[in-house]
DNA sequence: GCCGTTTTCGGCCCGACTGTTTTCAGTCG
């Protein structure tokens, strides 16, 4: 039982404990819940060393049911609750609009514990006899219901990015809006969103609420309140607005960036100090009076906190780093002065190696890996040696005719085979610059034998990046298993890097792991995976991800000059 | 069920919007 089952068990507890009505409760076991989650270590590990009650929001209670778990992989009292609720009602919960209250109440007057159920109900008019149900409320749920079954999905940080980048130029198109920006999971940085959030700082609501509803991609506007609107997209995409007053910008930007928890967390140290925080500010609770809200560095400011950047605002210990003054100095798009995984047209990529020199050049890189597929990929057009040693002097060439700006660097992106070993003999991998070696094939084997595949090539010594470690595809493939520790703690032995794949659907390493490598004392290599010049721009997805894993310049690769970066190179070759 | 330089008991974040209410409960973020 790893901790993300553990997690999950918590989280059917608490929707189960509030679907009885049990107050307070629920949160309880969702904090703890989110605790193990961001653990970043194996819950077995400190169950053994006795240091579970250590876990922010675990006590003597939930102690005891995590031992329980752990040591025979059941729960009585999660049995017993599920006894007591009736299966199927859980489901209820994720119908929009249908909360704990409704769906107990959806049960006992109609015996309703499941979602076609449910549907059958409203469609027949049975729910508007209901105790605060009419037409609407019963139009609402099938509303709800059909978007469940629409989409039900996040979407990927790069794709929620653009629409919203669309949607706020178009508003700023049709009004004049003093200040605007994305909040919520957007702007943290978070590899998917479920929605979008805007916040709006001005002074003329109304106007601002008429150009966001008339936007031409809008399917249905859900709700518009003076202040507050929501939208459908043709997509199925939900896009909320919020307006509040200039002056009040800075507490909104905080409010409605979050996350929940970080907010939970920082009200909390308010109310320590008698102060009340919400979207408009922050206010003594005695006199009422407002002493903060105009910027977010002005609300953190009054609790006594610098700055949290918004990638860390995910309760799992910035506060407690803030409040020491340990926050992390993140590393920043600027610091990045090369891309380090760009493919192509040699095997599956679109740009000639000139035009992919241009394009780094004109982003201002020092440098650039070219890093095509090798031999055994051949679907992607792989390498043979023959024509890896061709493209290595087309890509001397290159760099000549550019005066060394940017470098360019002959790399591969190397298959790992399925017993570790590289898809090149030594005699072609060392004429490389730059080894990324990345396993593409065999993903189901058993834990045990991914580790020692991955471990033999980070021993072989030739790779300097384990590119897209984990093998995840965001949405359609699960990472594959491994001992990331022991992969960890190897590759901090041999100086190997791990790459966050800065492709949207890839993020891999994630933002987790990068923090776990970081703490493991391995380096990050950032990589767009780049099949077509414009992607190139994936780096920021890149740096966001290693932003969230609390990743600071030293931490990362390709912050170094193109000179360090050869000395690294140099110092690890076998 | 957890937690504490105000507390080991008594709290537990806060406000907008909706629908159905004739003053507010439920849901959501």
């Amino acid at each position: 039982m790893d901790n993300s089952e553990v997690a999950a068990i918590f989280y059917e507890v608490a929707d189960l404990l509030d679907l009885q009505g049990v107050a307070f409760k629920p949160n309880a076991y969702r904090r703890a819940a989110r605790s193990i989650e961001d653990l970043s270590e194996d819950l077995s590990k400190v169950a053994a060393e006795g240091r579970i009650e250590e876990i922010p929001g675990v006590g003597k209670s939930m102690a005891k049911k995590i031992e329980e778990l752990l040591m025979t992989g059941h729960l009585q009292f999660l049995n017993k609750l599920r006894s007591q609720v009736p299966p199927g009602l859980l489901e209820l919960l994720s119908v929009p609009d249908v909360g704990p209250k409704t769906a107990s109440l959806l049960y006992k007057e109609l015996g309703i514990s499941d979602i076609e159920h449910l549907k059958q109900a409203a469609l027949e008019h049975r729910l508007r006899g209901l105790k605060g149900f009419g037409e609407k409320a019963e139009e609402r749920i099938l509303q709800g219901i059909r978007t469940l079954e629409a989409k039900g999905g996040r979407i990927l940080l790069g794709d929620a990015l653009a629409v919203a980048s669309k949607y706020v130029a178009y508003m700023r198109s049709k009004v004049q809006i003093d200040l605007i920006s994305p909040a919520g999971s957007l702007r943290r940085g978070k590899e998917t969103v479920g929605d979008i959030d805007i916040l709006v700082g001005d002074d003329d609501p109304g106007s601002v609420m008429d150009a966001f509803v008339s936007y031409p991609e809008v399917r249905e506007v859900a709700m518009k309140g003076p202040t507050k609107s929501s939208v459908v997209l043709s997509s199925g995409l939900q896009v909320d607005v919020r307006v509040v007053e200039s002056s009040s910008y800075g507490a909104a930007l905080q409010y409605f960036t979050g996350s929940k928890e970080h907010n939970v967390a920082l009200r909390r140290i308010g109310v320590e100090m008698g102060l009340k925080l919400n979207e408009y500010g922050v206010f003594e609770r005695e006199s009422g009076k407002r002493i903060a809200g105009q910027t977010e560095k002005d609300v953190y400011d009054v609790l006594g906190l610098p700055l949290v950047p918004p990638e860390l605002r995910e309760d799992s210990g910035e506060i407690d780093a803030a409040k020491k003054g340990q926050l992390p100095s993140l590393v920043e798009p600027s610091h990045i002065r090369g891309d380090l995984h760009v493919h192509s047209e040699w095997s599956d990529g679109t740009g000639s190696i000139a035009e992919i020199a241009a394009e780094a050049a004109s982003r201002g890189y020092e440098y650039v890996v070219i890093s095509d597929h090798s031999q055994s990929l051949k679907i992607t057009n792989g390498l043979t040696p023959d024509r890896l040693r061709k493209q290595i002097e087309e890509v001397r060439k290159v760099e000549d005719q550019l005066d060394g700006k940017p470098r360019v660097l002959a790399g591969s992106e190397v298959d790992i085979k399925a017993d570790g070993s590289l898809d090149y003999p030594a005699g072609v991998l060392r004429d490389l610059d730059f080894v990324i070696g990345s396993v593409h094939s065999r993903f189901k084997m058993d834990k045990a034998d991914m580790t020692r595949r991955i471990l033999t090539a980070i021993d072989s010594g030739w790779i300097d990046v384990l590119g897209h470690p984990t093998g995840r595809i965001i949405g359609h493939r699960d990472p594959f298993e491994f001992d990331m520790d022991k992969v960890f703690s190897e590759a901090k032995e041999g100086k190997v890097c791990m790459e966050v794949n800065c492709f949207p659907d890839r993020l891999d390493l994630r933002d987790s792991h990068c923090r776990m490598a970081k703490e493991a004392g391995v380096m990050i290599a950032l990589g767009t995976d780049s099949h077509r010049l414009e992607q190139m721009d994936f780096i920021s997805l890149g740096v966001t991800t290693a932003r969230r894993g609390w990743l600071e310049r030293a931490d990362v690769l390709n912050t170094l000059s193109a000179k360090e970066l050869s000395n690294h190179l140099k110092r690890r070759r076998p």
